[in-house]
RNA sequence: GUGAGAUUAGCUCAGCUGGUUAGAGCACUGGUUUGUGGUGCCGGGGGUCGCGGGUUCGAAUCCCGUAUCUCACCCCA
């Protein structure tokens, strides 16, 4: 038997259902804050990774779905969102037109990793980024936005938030800190190897030891130039009354290199070790990064399994027709029956000939509302009997 | 990439220290005397015990390998 490859997922009853319910609500709350739908290809030159996510990241470093095509093109399977729509954003010349621009996006993203709770190798994606507008007052509408996302579905999140700091005050601290963790011995070998790669990380260590020996490091915080302070600082403000409850997280370093200034993420305690559900920042540089003009923007995503994991689809009630014979005979005028209805909504027929008490078991299990049925008598009339399972009452109606 | 646990009917699982026809619940299906469901009662179908080797008179059970799933590290949505 074929089976799907490790770590990819059918989306099969009732996660269907879930899925659409998910996207439909969702998309709505977006559209009322201006987003607009926009769709890019999944599959994408590997150099765009490389270049937006950064070579440094675990994602582009061992991840990516990469591989030759036929035209010996070196391609790969987008491992998120944000680098396709910043390059269809630059290649339509958005950028050149000025003003701001909304759009929203969801569908399957692919990262080569071991799968475990809340992590697949195609999972998806719901995000949004916002292009052409600097100001904080965004961050906190998008932050605002995705807290009434998740109330909508009714999930339990806190929200963390840290500022990276821009390519003004975040270099110079970079190198502070890692000629800081060069002077001081006896660093685990996960934080020797976070130097290099991304030596804010070393403040996430789960080393207790390592805590210790970070106690006189240089912080971020100390570090952030005037108008990185001033846009956190608007930030909080304008969270604090939109009464936004938020907990600031120094530690918060997101593990795509083109994030800057604005970095949060949604947690929440219902899921496994993968608790983020959604995340996202600024990436005011990435625009001019991948040959546009100079565009702030910022932008989000959320784990669209992991959200599921968490919502309750509200109960379906009993709907349509069930329409079945209790006699040959009858098959031919119940099938017109049944088709003559289906211009009123949903009918499923069975095509067996059973007892009436079999007939309402089916109609039963079909979750329908109405079962009709053909027999004997009603051949005889040219009637059809109906009977609602909700309200347990029942008529004859004429056949035409 | 590293580590731990799991894999027996469509689903959830039982099967003790290897022993004869591998079980249960749910689901499915039929009947329950004359045309009434979701909620009674009785019956029925369905499994080469993940796959490949090995030990043994004999393996679902023990050993080795392999695949997949699950969880965690790492990292992230």
């Amino acid at each position: 038997m074929i089976k799907a490859l490790k770590g990819m997922k059918d989306t099969l009853f009732p996660e269907n259902e879930k899925y659409s319910y998910f996207i439909e609500n969702t998309s709505k709350i977006v559209q009322k804050y201006g987003f607009s739908f926009i769709e890019t290809p999944i599959l994408e030159e590997t150099a765009l990774f490389k270049r937006s996510v950064g070579e440094s990241s675990d994602i582009v470093g061992k991840e990516m779905y990469q591989f030759i095509d036929k035209g010996k093109k070196d391609v790969c399977l987008r491992p998120e969102g944000t680098a396709g729509i910043v390059r269809a954003f630059v290649e339509a010349k958005m950028d050149r037109q000025g003003g701001v621009k909304r759009f929203f996006y969801y569908g399957p993203m692919f990262r080569y990793e071991r799968p475990q709770k809340g992590r697949l190798r195609q999972f998806h994606q719901f995000g949004c980024e916002s292009f052409g507008e600097s100001n904080p007052l965004e961050d906190a509408n998008i932050i605002i936005m995705i807290k009434e996302i998740l109330d909508f579905f009714d999930v339990n999140y806190t929200l963390e938030l840290n500022s990276l700091g821009c390519p003004t005050c975040l270099p110079p601290f970079r190198e502070k800190l890692v000629a800081f963790l060069e002077t001081t011995e006896g660093f685990c070998e996960d934080c020797l190897r976070r130097k290099s790669t991304n030596p804010i990380r070393v403040f996430d260590c789960k080393n207790p030891h390592c805590q210790t020996l970070l106690e006189p490091a240089p912080r971020l915080n100390d570090a952030l130039c005037q108008e990185c302070e001033s846009d956190f600082n608007t930030l909080l403000t304008t969270l604090k009354q939109a009464k936004i409850a938020y907990t600031l997280n120094p530690n918060l370093v997101r593990g795509l290199d083109y994030y800057s200034k604005t970095a949060f993420e949604f947690v929440s305690t219902d899921l496994g070790a993968q608790n983020a559900v959604a995340g996202g920042g600024r990436y005011d540089k990435l625009v001019e990064f991948l040959d546009g003009r100079a565009t702030p923007a910022i932008g989000f995503a959320i784990g669209i399994e992991r959200i599921m994991d968490m919502i309750k689809l509200p109960d379906t009630n009993r709907e349509g027709y069930y329409f079945g014979a209790l006699t040959p005979e009858a098959q031919t005028a119940l099938f017109q029956a049944a088709h003559k209805q289906r211009e009123h909504g949903k009918v499923m027929q069975s095509y067996e000939i059973k007892s009436l008490k079999a007939h309402l078991k089916g109609a039963d299990k079909a979750h329908a509302r109405y079962c009709a049925v053909i027999g004997e008598d009603e051949l005889q009339n040219n009637t059809l009997w109906v009977k609602d399972l909700v309200e347990k009452t029942e008529e004859m109606r004429p056949l035409n």
